[in-house]
Parts: structure tokens; C-alpha cells; sequence
DNA sequence: TGAAAATGACTGACCGGTCAGTCATTTTAT
DNA sequence: ATAAAATGACTGACCGGTCAGTCATTTTCA
């Protein structure tokens, strides 16, 4: 592994567990494995070293929702579909990577606006994008009532954001099952968005 | 106004716009129109100042609570009323303050992890209670199944969540109508929520 | 051997917290 | 009534620790 990775490696650890202003470049030289020096040959400034590190740890999000997305059109579009997108996302939101990235990105996003911008265009935008998709999908196929939200997907996002902040703020005295808890959101949202069900 | 109150109100702003680690004590106490030892005469540390300031930004959404409590009982229990939940809720989060007391809970809390906590008990188990109250009297009069998510009344506070947390973060660049937002969020809950209608 | 890479001691700006001194206001004494 | 004394809220210059960024020196390697 070349040194500016372990760097990043090691930043990305260190802006998570101190926050920004916190962060003493000796210590992620330390962990890195690499004299403070060092990294300045890789990065100009701590504001540089701080935005290639969100850049760098928006990567595996954004290919975990690609990821969803080549699997999404071999599937049938249904309340099914929902809950195994929820449940995907579940597995992923428990890995905690996502919410110590969006913490980090909430709590900077007044020092440095444009990584709000980048979260948004590389996490949220996509996201919305694939549930835009099912949802128009299952419009067409008559299992939703995809106009009802065409307007505002994100209303599907809300409580995978719920999920992860809290993980990350109230976890500890108050857990919460981020599995069980989208899935209860799936049924409520889909038997909102089902029509309804013909009498026979 | 006194002081005190003085000093408050100005830590909060320096507070919300910098984060905690980057407000300068002199900045605080230039803007509250006191010289910076005066702060020390009523706060004995930047903790004590920022935990008192939280504490203190934290009541006007309490009493915004409280206040939707008191009425509630008065009001039938219906689809309507989980309308006007969000479209008071909305009004407040247009004002900005929860999105940025939220946000520097967000941020701090990894430094101070009672304010999670205290944000907890203050805002979001007060929040979660009026809604259980609400679902849990349209379950006994039957315009609500509320047994649905009797376990994660959460599920309802999401959509706030997430609107608060947009306005902060991408309101700017991608603008999201809150009171329409919550109107569908509530218009998708409540047709997952009230019980299927008997044909006639 | 010499150029490129890496090192880490060093610098200077910055900021939380202190404290000796000031002065407007209140209390006491005559 | 009024002067003297006491009070304590307030001030702001100052101190000491911290840390981003630099650069002269050393190490690596082709």
C-alpha cells in the first residue's frame, strides 16, 4: 500500500474519531507510519488532506449503491423490492462507516460547504435516482402509487437517515435494530403506496 | 438584558457558525459587548459556556413541544391531526434553530457525550411521546392502526429529521419545501396507517 | 554518486485561562 | 444629609501551551 493511501487511511480515522479542528497532523503522520513532513509532499494543508479524505471515504458508498443498481433491473419492482433495498441498506448502515462519514460531513459542512455539495451529488442524488427508478418502474407495472411521492422520494430516504444518526447519537442508552426498524417503515410506507386492493 | 443572557446568546451564534473548537473566547465576549474576563465571571470554562448554551438553545423547542401537547388533547384524533403535527412542526423548522442546534449536537456529541443524551431526553423522547399519544388514542377510537408501529412511533420523526437536516445542508443548491414535504410524508403514512375501508 | 524522497526539530501565530487593578454602586458612620 | 468605606462586577494585558507548516539535513535507491 503507497504512503498517500496510508495517509488517508489513517486521516480518515483520526477526522472521525476528533473531528477537524482536533485533528493533529503528527497524529495522522504517526498512524500513518510517516514523518509530518511526508505528508506535505502528498497534501498541500490540512484543508486539502481533510477533502481528498471525504472524497476518498465516499467511495465505497457510492459503490455499494452502484452496486444496488445493477442488481435493481433483473428484479421484480414491488413492496418486495422495497424491503430488499432497505434490508441492503440495513446490512451496510450497521458497518457504521456511513454515519461516521455523514457525521463528519454534517458537523464540517459549515467550515468547508463544499463537501455538502459532494455528499449530496455522490450519495443522495444517486439514491434518490434508484428509488425514482423502482418507483416509476412499479408505477408503470400498476404495484405503486408512485406519484404520490414523485415529487419527494426522499421521504424514503428519511429513515435511513433516522437510522443512522442515530446509531451514531443515541445507540448507546437507547438502541435501536436498524433492520427492524426500516422494514416496519417499508410496511407503512407500502401499504400507503399500494392501490387499493380491489374487492373481490 | 442581563449579562448573562447576553453572553449566551452570543456563544450560541459563534457557536453554531464556527463549532466548538474553533470559537475564540474573545469573539464570544466581543459580541456579547463584555470584555473576555467577564465571561469567566459567569461561565468557569468553554465547556461550562458551551454546555450552557445548549442547555439554553434547547428550551424553545421544548416549550414549542409542550405547547403542541397542551392543545392536543382538545383536538379529535384522526389523519388530520397527524397533519397538523407536521404542519406546527414545519413552521418551527423554517425558523433554522433545530437544524443548527441539531447540527452542533451532531457535532459535539463525540466530545460531549451528555448533550446527546440531553438532546434525547429534551427534544426527541418528548417528540416520540406526543406521537405514541396520537396513535395510541386513534388506535383505541380506530382511525389508526397504530399497533403498526407501536415499536417504532420513530418512524414519524424521520421525515422532521430529515427535513431539518436538508435545510441545513443542501437547502441551498437543492431547496425542499418542508410543510409540502411533511404534508406527503404524512399523506404516504396515513394511508399505511388507517385501516382499509369497508366497501360499501 | 547524485537526485529524489523522507525526516523531525523548529518557528511563530493563536487562543484559553489568569489576575492585579479600576470604578460605579451600595452600605455604613457621623 | 453626606462623606467615607466597602463591595464586587468588570476589564484587558499577559502567560503558557499547542500545533500547522517549514526547511536544513539525512536516507534511499537507481
Amino acid at each position: 500500500m503507497n504512503k498517500q493511501d496510508r495517509i488517508l487511511d489513517a486521516a480518515i480515522d483520526v477526522f472521525v474519531q476528533r473531528g477537524y479542528a482536533d485533528t493533529r497532523m503528527d497524529e495522522v503522520a504517526e498512524k500513518a507510519g510517516v514523518a509530518k513532513g511526508t505528508v506535505y509532499l502528498h497534501f498541500a494543508s490540512k484543508e486539502a488532506l481533510f477533502e481528498a479524505v471525504i472524497e476518498n471515504a465516499l467511495a465505497p458508498i457510492r459503490e455499494a449503491l452502484e452496486f444496488m443498481d445493477g442488481n435493481a433491473h433483473q428484479e421484480p419492482v414491488d413492496a418486495e423490492a422495497l424491503h430488499r433495498f432497505y434490508r441492503k441498506i440495513s446490512g451496510f448502515v450497521e458497518t457504521g462507516v456511513p454515519g461516521a462519514v455523514m457525521r463528519l460531513v454534517i458537523a464540517e459542512s459549515g467550515r468547508f460547504p463544499g463537501i455538502a455539495e459532494t455528499y449530496f451529488k455522490t450519495i443522495i442524488e444517486p439514491g434518490l435516482g434508484h428509488l425514482s427508478g423502482i418507483l416509476d418502474k412499479g408505477a408503470k407495472e400498476g404495484t405503486f402509487r408512485g406519484e404520490m411521492i414523485r415529487e419527494h422520494p426522499m421521504v424514503l430516504i428519511a429513515p435511513v437517515l433516522l437510522a443512522v444518526l442515530w446509531k451514531q447519537l443515541f445507540q448507546d442508552f437507547k438502541p435501536l435494530d436498524t433492520a427492524q426498524f426500516l422494514d416496519t417503515f417499508a410496511d407503512m410506507a407500502c401499504q400507503g403506496l399500494i392501490p387499493e386492493r380491489k374487492q373481490p
